[in-house]
DNA sequence: CTGTAATA
């Protein structure tokens, strides 16, 4: 029999306690840690005190709380009960009563007082006053001042009961509920009341029509303002979310408004109406408006945060110290020297061009060596700069490192880390981002003089601002991207934006090294990029193929795929599948799954196994880490390797254990850690931007078509670096490779670091030199960009939106649309 | 539906 340690065998836990000491509270999301007293458990512990961990309000000292959760072990702090719920007890003895009634909590009730009011309400004595106030009127020797304070205590301490019930009865289930009371607490019922839409901006998870649900209950509705409001955040919020926009045409913003608010209740909207609420939208700074188009203010701002810094830069471009072409060449010959490397014409073009710009783009497709240009970069800035690159020497100074390396997603950054043999990082660690904190509220400085962000086409409008943001007026910056590879989950498109406005020092490397020589994938990938599905396409080459393949059966055609890669002799560390999503029979769980059963199976169920949730570990499984563990010198996007498996009867601490090796750095795991990792044998697509793989597999299956893009396929294609092999559906593929969403994401960043039609600049060709590779052309290097033009940047003057009452008209529904009838946009 | 982030 298997030695399953399984999961949903252990009872739920819980904690009987008073809180003795709070440790920490954070009190805007209720981020607390308190050591309790415990008075009755079902853990196998035998302190007196634990450390209780978890998202709750203060805790009354002396007040005894119900918490659940699990036993989890801190890196640094040891032992520690993770929080998952907690409600206050109240006692249910008489006994417990009077001493409730009778501790600090009530000032100036004593211990006679409580027994009195138990005598004549019983045991029920709480619930009796909280249900009806009038209740204590039947306790005698009670003066008016003691039943005050007895009432506004319970009051105080049970009304998160109460606003439970409220809420519940509303319809919010326990979780969103708890959720609703952290953001608003005492004034939940109040607020909500009041405006019902205000949980769609401030409750994650509640959207348009949960709260317009309770607003039809709370007689909110029709053509209410408020209503009309949310909706109209709404379908801003949508558009940015789920299609890139930046922005909206009012036009366009109208007719999607009334169809959304008619389609919830069915009462006609005007379009006066909806104009009205724009323009006080606008007013009350809920919106911002430019021209026609509609934008919610921290996207406004940030693309014009974006625009600013960016022009700041240009024109800071002098002040930076500068090096001459000879110097410069020299520093190169030195580092290609000790590198034993040789950089071709145009990577030196490239390096010449970050020393001497404050900022600059570096762009290129797969496989063209953009790492490589990296590497190099640091390495003649720090020769050239005499600088060290060793980072222990500047942590024993305290000193910051000079040249800040960063990307947005964890894998990305270990990638860049790896190939530089420097500090990587992603982009919200570098900026100091705690996932709780509302935007606009960061304001750390990113200490560097060089800061070089990769995979810069994946950052979105709102962390280009912030990045930008916290940059130091002398810096310089390197973006580094393909537009052609996968855009932000979030809204805009700022490095095609950037490169669009052909403004910025660019250069963009065309050979491709990744490869080998007469590559079909190169081909596929070219054509990929154009749009067209080869008709070699099904056709199997030396180093690619697809296997047509029905839904249904892609898995186990993946999994065969697997095993006779290995069984040629291939390495697990050396496939790679990829694929769009995670859930579904073909999504990257399923398929982890299979691949785990072929290449490390426990058939006869005699290996040990740690069972967690849909995932079970064994020894010898590869993984992936998916949270910062700094603690544990461990982070987003380490892939390390199971080692070891160590059942809670072995242990000290009565836990299961699972040790994973990362490069020699073993990391034990708890149960309740088991979150933090993955198995790594089949990994998102979004992960694997800036990796390469000996071989790469890709399904391609009818249920990823709401994710299947153009770019999104050839950035999985071109992470192959011997072979590729597709398998699934041809013509799914060929509904994926037709869409395209470049210019369907609406943004104005290219217009404002272009506000009038400049000529283009100059593109200076430079020959490649690296004649040993075949598949090169020529390379181009746009010049630099004169200050004048720079200095168009328009200032708030220009950009002042300008939506108001006066503007109306600009947002009347029939803008641009002569003879087009209100009703012309109601579908069917 | 893809990505990121943590407090003593």
């Amino acid at each position: 029999m298997a030695e399953n340690l399984d999961l949903f065998e252990v009872n739920k836990l819980f904690i009987l306690g008073r809180p003795i000491v709070s440790i920490f509270h954070n009190d805007s999301n209720m981020y607390s840690i308190v050591r309790v007293k415990i008075q009755e458990t079902n853990l196998q512990y035998n302190e007196k005190e634990i450390i209780v961990v978890g998202y709750f309000p203060k805790l009354n000292d002396d007040e005894l709380y119900r918490f659940t959760g699990t036993m989890k072990s801190h890196p640094k702090y040891g032992l520690q009960f993770q929080v998952e719920t907690f409600v206050k007890e109240v006692p249910a003895t008489e006994q417990g009563i009077i001493h409730y009634l009778s501790s600090d909590l009530f000032p100036g009730i004593g211990r006679k007082t409580a027994e009195i009011i138990v005598e004549k309400l019983g045991v029920d004595a709480i619930k009796k006053i909280m249900e009806d106030p009038e209740a204590l009127d039947a306790v005698p020797r009670l003066n008016e001042e003691k039943k005050m304070t007895i009432k506004q205590t319970l009051e105080q301490n049970l009304g998160l009961e109460k606003i439970m019930i409220q809420l519940n009865d509303w319809g919010f289930g326990p979780q969103l509920a708890m959720k609703i009371y952290q953001t608003y607490r005492e004034e939940t019922i109040h607020l909500l009341t009041e405006n019902p839409y205000r949980l769609i901006e401030d409750v994650e998870g509640v959207g348009f029509g949960r709260a317009d649900e309770l607003g039809a209950r709370l007689g909110i509705v029709g053509a209410h303002p408020d209503r009309i409001k949310a909706a109209v955040l709404h379908v801003l919020t949508d558009a940015a979310l789920s299609e890139g926009h930046v922005f909206l045409d009012a036009e366009h913003v109208l007719p999607h408004v009334k169809t959304m608010l008619e389609q919830s209740q069915r009462e006609e909207i005007q379009y006066e109406a909806i104009s009205k609420a724009i323009i006080e939208m606008r007013e009350e700074s809920k919106i911002c408006g430019e021209e026609t188009r509609l934008y919610l203010p921290s996207l406004y701002y940030s693309e014009i945060g974006i625009a600013s810094k960016i022009l700041d830069l240009l024109n800071h471009n002098d002040k930076q110290e500068r090096f001459t072409k000879d110097e410069i060449r020299k520093a190169i010959g030195e580092v290609e020297e000790r590198l034993e490397v040789s950089y071709a014409e145009t990577q030196v073009k490239a390096i010449e061009c970050a020393l001497n710009s404050s900022v600059m783009i570096l762009t290129g497709g797969p496989g063209t060596g953009k790492t490589t240009v990296i590497r190099g970069l640091v390495e003649v800035y720090a020769e050239l700069h005499g600088l060290s690159l060793n980072p222990k020497e500047y942590a024993q100074k305290e000193e910051p490192f000079p040249i800040v390396l960063a990307a947005p997603t964890g894998r990305a950054a270990k990638r860049l880390a790896e190939s530089t043999e420097l500090p990587a990082m992603t982009i919200h660690r570098l900026l100091g981002f705690n996932g709780q904190e509302k935007e606009e509220e960061t304001e750390r400085e990113v200490e560097g003089r060089l800061i070089i962000i990769d995979e810069m086409s994946m950052v979105d409008t709102w962390l280009a601002h912030q990045l930008l943001k916290s940059l130091g007026e002398d810096a310089q910056v390197v973006f580094v991207g393909d537009q052609d590879q996968l855009p932000p989950v979030g809204p805009g498109q700022v490095l095609k934006d950037l490169l669009a406005s052909k403004q910025i020092p660019t250069v963009e490397l065309i050979d491709v090294y990744r490869q080998a020589e007469g590559s079909t994938i190169i081909e596929l990938a070219h054509q990929i990029k154009k749009g067209n599905i080869p008709n070699t396409i099904a056709e199997k080459t030396t180093d690619r193929s697809f296997i047509k393949a029905s839904a249904p059966q892609v898995a186990s055609v993946v999994t065969q795929v697997v095993k006779s890669a290995i069984a040629k002799g291939q390495s697990i560390r050396d496939i790679q599948v990829l694929a769009p999503m995670y859930k579904g029979p073909a999504g990257i769980d399923m398929l982890n799954k299979q691949i785990q059963e072929l290449v490390n199976p426990n058939a006869d169920g005699s290996r040990k196994e740690l069972v967690f949730g849909d995932v079970v570990y064994r020894i010898g499984d590869k993984v992936l880490q998916l949270v910062n563990q700094p603690e544990s010198n461990i982070f987003n996007g380490d892939m390390g390797e199971v080692v070891a498996i160590i059942r809670a009867k072995e242990t000290v601490e009565k836990q299961d254990l699972l040790v994973v090796s990362y490069d020699g750095n073993e990391v034990t795991y708890q149960r309740g850690d088991l979150n933090q990792i993955t198995l790594a044998y089949c990994c998102s697509i979004h992960k694997s931007q800036g990796s390469e793989f000996q071989t790469v597999i890709m399904p391609i299956v009818r249920s990823y078509s709401k994710m299947l893009r153009r770019n999104l396929l050839y950035t999985g294609i071109t992470r192959a670096k011997n072979f590729l092999i597709l398998c699934g559906e041809p013509d799914v593929f060929a509904g994926g490779l037709a869409k395209t969403d470049d210019l369907q994401r609406l943004t104005s960043l290219k217009a404002r670091l272009n506000p009038m039609e400049v000529e283009d600049l100059e593109i200076v060709e430079v020959q490649s030199d690296s004649l040993k590779h075949e598949n090169q052309s020529e390379s181009k290097i746009s010049g630099e960009v004169k200050e004048q033009q720079a200095m168009f940047y328009m200032k708030g003057e220009v950009l002042e939106p300008v939506l108001n009452a006066e503007t109306a008209p600009y947002i009347h529904p029939l803008i641009g649309m002569e003879g087009v009838s209100p009703y012309d946009f109601q579908e069917d």
